[in-house]
RNA sequence: GGCCCGGUGGCAGAGUGGUUAUGCAGAGGACUGCAAAUCCUUGUACGUCGGUUCGAUUCCGGCCCGGGCCUCCA
């Protein structure tokens, strides 16, 4: 397999450190509001690949580490907006981000951590990379020192001078040098804060992840993932910690990010206010499927407008899939080989969903070897997880029995030529949004 | 200002130095009581100007346009 390595901006092949313990670290969310289709982006894309890395190497051989970042002053300001303590502010929204990821399709992660759960493990490192001359304590905070490690700015490939040169904020007093960025700083009063040898304080941005992925990966580890807008500051900054504190020369061997949702054409993001969560495009009835496949719809690494449209044409997409596997058998197979291969090049999901609906198409043909590859390929990207009649029907409960009961008093009159009444029974569901579809022998239904 | 992406047919979106991407939408036909679903057929592409080449959408350069990063951000 091959993927695009941000790093070295290559594509390059990619082989395990250690094929028996294949170790993925992506930044997970900060946990102070609902998660929006920009969040969702990263978790929807990692999560195919951790799902072809477990196909590739194992289920058991694959470790996924997601973090909650559960400490941090946007969730500081949250919790006093809402009045909610932190930990019920955390505690909430972190379930809310769990619910709609698992809407997504998205697999749990071999382990999440939290980040106030890993308050020791950087005390550690901060300890480290003071004793190295890496960091120093100033003014209450504790700083790295960014111009001692010569590689800083290798993966964004900022030199020190554009560095310099871009700064559009104040630099703080206590930093000795304007890059420097801040490993742990002091708490009052009400702030969460903890003990440690630099008085009562809590840990900067980015020194979460270094510990969080050294503590569950070891201090090098394969594959490190997040959305592009983390290349610089947090993942440059990650790199400088990790690597300084474990005197490494890498920290991840491989480097993926995805690139932004964008709406009309510009950047999604809070501070734009432009905005989709999750939760209201569920809302809207666009389901967790269907805005899977329209975040797979393109390249991960090519920005993606994600519109209503969109979302119509995915679920489109999806009712095309479903009625192939509908009313066939459709044995376990293993996936075809046409989208391993378009997936082990850089994830290339557009092409893995052309062979899909290749085999939809000869699965409507009556090729079953079609129809059992498409449901096996479909799964592997976290699509078709469900029954074809659950996709098409929904949960539509006490009104099913309704509906058979009205699908069959129409079956009777068109059996008696009352076309005027069969057409009414029709016109009526389909006002009611189930639409149906008269087969050979017996008339299916679903919902529009 | 520095650095970095991208411009493909009505829309979405891959890819390639010469051979149909794919999907949606559109058009025609089949099936159907009529539809729906399905099947068959079908039109429209590679921002712009140069260069390299037997041949460029694909490589190189200029230009135009759009977007991003330069310590909030997935």
């Amino acid at each position: 397999m091959r993927f695009y390595n941000s790093l070295t901006r290559r594509t390059e092949i990619f082989v395990p450190l250690d094929p028996e313990r294949v170790r993925l670290y992506v930044c997970g969310p900060t946990v102070y509001d609902f998660a929006h289709i920009g969040n969702a982006r990263p978790v929807v894309v990692f999560d195919l690949l951790f799902r072809l890395l477990r196909h590739r190497f194992g289920e058991g051989q694959v470790i996924y580490a997601r973090n909650i970042t559960d400490v941090d002053d946007k969730i500081v300001a949250a919790a006093a907006t809402s009045g909610e303590t932190i930990e019920q502010l955390t505690g909430r929204t972190a379930r809310a981000f769990h619910d709609d990821m698992a809407a997504l399709g998205a697999l749990p992660p071999s382990v999440e951590p939290r980040a106030t759960q890993a308050i020791a493990e950087m005390i550690d490192l901060i300890g480290v990379l003071i004793a190295k001359g890496h960091a120093y304590a100033a003014g209450g905070h504790v700083l790295f020192a960014a111009g001692s490690f010569p590689d800083y700015g290798a993966l964004s490939r900022r030199g020190r001078d554009a560095l310099l040169a871009g700064a559009r904020i104040e630099v703080a007093p206590y930093k000795r040098d304007s890059m420097d960025f801040v490993l742990w700083k002091p708490s009052t009063g009400e702030q969460p804060g903890w003990d440690s040898p630099w008085g009562r304080g809590r840990p900067g941005w980015h020194i979460e992840c270094s510990a969080m992925a050294w503590r569950h990966l070891g201090p090098v580890f394969d594959i490190h993932g997040g959305g592009l807008d983390l290349i610089f500051p947090h993942h440059e900054n990650e790199i400088a910690q990790s690597r300084c504190a474990h005197g490494s020369g890498r920290m991840a061997q491989l480097w993926m990010h995805n690139g932004y949702v964008v709406v009309d054409g510009e950047k999604m993001s809070k501070s734009l206010g432009n905005v989709l969560t999750v939760r209201q495009l569920l809302a809207e009835g666009h389901s967790g499927e269907a805005i899977r496949l329209a975040l797979l719809s393109g390249h991960y690494r090519q920005p993606l407008d994600v519109t209503r449209g969109k979302l119509r044409e995915a679920k489109v997409q999806l009712d095309r899939f479903y009625g192939a596997l509908r009313g066939r058998a459709v044995p376990a197979v293993a996936p075809p080989a046409a989208v391993l291969e378009a997936l082990e090049e850089d994830l290339n999901t557009p092409k893995a969903l052309a062979v899909l609906h290749a085999l939809a198409n000869r699965a409507h043909r009556g090729d079953a070897a079609a129809t059992a590859a498409l449901q096996s390929g479909g799964r592997l990207l976290g699509l078709l997880p469900a029954g074809p009649e659950d996709w098409f029907r929904g949960d539509a409960g006490a009104a099913a029995a309704e509906i058979e009961a009205l699908v069959a008093a129409r079956q009777e009159a068109r059996r008696a030529r009352d076309f005027v009444r069969a057409d009414r029974i029709r016109d009526n569901l389909k006002a009611r949004g189930i639409e149906l579809e008269d087969g050979p022998q017996e008339t299916a239904w679903r919902r529009a």
